[in-house]
DNA sequence: GACTGAATGTTATAACATATCAAGTGCTAA
DNA sequence: TTAGCACTTGATATGTTATAACATTCAGTC
């Protein structure tokens, strides 16, 4: 398992290189990459933190767009369903996805100060879960895996 | 790990030890087992499923308490803190525990269909993110595992 | 141009959760 | 015994998250 999240990075680099595989993912599976949803996973990936559906509807509105709850929403199911961002169930959040175009279990550290999201790899943990179903006769389909906490930076402040 | 949850029990022997338990368990710790706190439990164990705030404060409601949602709010919170009780994430709703006593980390296979849910040990699961979550340098408290999927009675009959 | 299906716009409302302050309850220590 | 304290409950209001339902637009295709 490896954990990529609280570290800094090449913030730039990472949104259009991260756009651009999005679109080409896109035009491969023969999904329609439109404005607003593309504009929604640049805001995602801009902030590379949880963000509430009304907290991405606020920029949306900023942009010109229509401001309603619906438009926040059908993006951000057609970015979670697209594999492009995961919701954080904790946090009622949501959050672009660090390993795009990999297929992956995606696990979470959640820091409960500072709200920072680190996306680590539940591969492993959802194996054995997965056999702990088989033996009740439950068929898993999805698995959430959020671990919450304090973050390196909010525990050294402490 | 094992898992209790799809298979019939004798549900009224089930209700009534673990409100006993819950009983002793707050004498010895000097927490206060309200008539709410001690009604709201015996709710979640009748109902054996996830249920909603609402749900709950609906039922209380019937009995002649105050029907506003801080009740239910209150009584889940109390029953949630001292282990009585776990909240679905994916769900938004509360369970009542069925390891009361033993100190555990919980996981649920959640059947998508039905909304049963089954009560899983995940403390293996734990042990694994923990290491990862060290290597980051990130301390967990908390861990939310929630599979969703198909419970073997809704599975059998699609 | 007309049909079709997907995406978007818009209104309204459902569902989940908490802040705040007032009032009651039970303990304990002067 | 009663004054003070901590905790619980009552009540009102409001904040936050999410979806139902229906109208409209738009791109592709026949």
């Amino acid at each position: 398992m490896n954990a990529i999240g609280f570290e800094h990075h090449d913030h730039a680099t990472c949104i259009a290189s991260t756009l651009r595989l999005a679109e080409d993912n896109c035009a491969q599976r023969g999904l329609k990459f439109t404005p607003v949803r593309r504009r929604s996973l640049e805001i995602l990936l801009r902030e590379h933190r949880a963000m509430g559906a009304y907290d991405l509807l606020a920029v949306l509105a900023d942009d010109g767009h229509s401001a309603q709850p619906p438009v926040a929403y059908r993006a951000l199911d057609f970015l979670v369903t697209a594999g492009f961002a995961h919701k954080i169930e904790r946090l009622n959040a949501y959050i672009a996805c660090c390993h795009l175009g990999s297929d992956h279990a995606p696990a979470f550290l959640i820091c409960r100060n500072c709200r920072a999201v680190c996306e680590a790899n539940a591969s492993q943990v959802e194996i054995r879960l997965d056999a702990a179903a088989q033996a009740v006769g439950f068929v898993i389909e999805r698995t959430v895996v959020e671990a919450e906490g304090l973050c390196p930076n909010c525990e050294n402040a402490a």
